[in-house]
DNA sequence: TGTACATCAGTGAACGCGCGTTCACTGATGTAC
DNA sequence: TGTACATCAGTGAACGCGCGTTCACTGATGTAC
């Protein structure tokens, strides 16, 4: 190899990151594959020593978002207090407003339902982590996920910032009530 | 006029109406101008005498889509029992198979996030005649709105049909319990 | 009423651009002897 | 140890395709006189 292998995989990884942040800031069909090499420091052209295609970094880069969410879940998700806690700041304006830091099922979930299986598998490997390491049983854990991330959906898709803060507010007021 | 104008709208209102169904089933981004007029039983070069870009089509077809979703939660939105109706009809798996016929906000919100001012106006506008015609109070209908709308989103996103099946049952009944 | 002209939605070929992907080439590192 | 060769990640130009948009042209209808 004419790199040093810990070099090359160091790549890997400085490129699925940077994908990963960029697909959630503006989803997987506006942002280029140049985009994502210039963002990890290299040209695009060496974008196919490390993948087979677009598709396979965003599978990559799905699973590289999802492990990110269940790490944040898993240091929350053993109390009931510390769930309270990480459910208000998913609903928080800086969670809308940072899409790049943010929940990759927020930002992705849609594109995924149009992807191949294999992207979908990420996703799903995902979110069962994520419902793995929330301590309320399973189903309250699907419920309370799915509200989370509609709420931060809708509040992204509405024009008026104010009607955001108030579906943001809502969804908040009511997950805590639980 | 060359054609009588109550033609012209009546193609315009089809090409309004097939966009919203193709754009619900694959997305803006994954449906041509060309497949959008074809469906519509016209050629692409026509497109312009009704719409000044592709993005105009887009504001026009989530504005049509709304008010379809709006008129069927007013059908059902008065009584609480109706609620619980549309509740279980909207997280079933017809529903999540057919984004076609589907909700509007499932399908894109993700990409009207990402849209114009226009086109998140019109997906606003939607959702405060939705949670208008909606009877119980207003944060409370905006939670619910919220799990349901994350609720499909999730069961479209993931592989396996039966953690499909699960994410839908889990909300139907813990939206049922309210 | 009849005739010439204006209008404009519709047609389909063509344009231009961007993006995913390919490819010939580079050059630093590792290996063979 | 030194030298020749093989390897392969990286470079950047180029390719090919699809899609939004444009445009010259058509022809049916409406209007003017």
């Amino acid at each position: 190899m004419r790199y040093p292998a810990e070099e090359t995989a160091a790549k890997h990884e400085r490129i699925v990151k940077e994908a990963s942040r960029l697909f959630r800031e503006r989803g997987f069909e506006n942002v280029t594959v140049s985009e994502v090499m210039k963002a990890a420091g290299l040209t695009h052209g060496a974008f196919y020593a490390h993948f087979n295609s677009k598709e396979e970094l965003q599978e990559a880069a799905v699973a590289y978002g999802q492990a990110i969410s269940a790490g944040r879940v898993r240091s929350h998700g053993a109390t009931k207090k510390g769930l309270k806690a990480f459910a208000a700041r998913y609903l928080s304006a800086r969670h809308r407003d940072n899409p790049g830091d943010g929940c990759t099922m927020v930002s992705l979930a849609q594109e995924v339902a149009h992807s191949t299986p294999e992207i979908k598998a990420a996703f799903e490997q995902g979110l069962e982590e994520i419902l793995s390491a929330n301590s309320v049983d399973r189903k309250e854990a699907i419920f309370q996920t799915a509200a989370l991330l509609g709420g931060v959906v809708l509040a992204r898709a509405v024009k008026d910032p104010r009607f955001s803060d108030e579906i943001l507010e809502s969804v908040r007021q009511k997950i805590s009530q639980r």
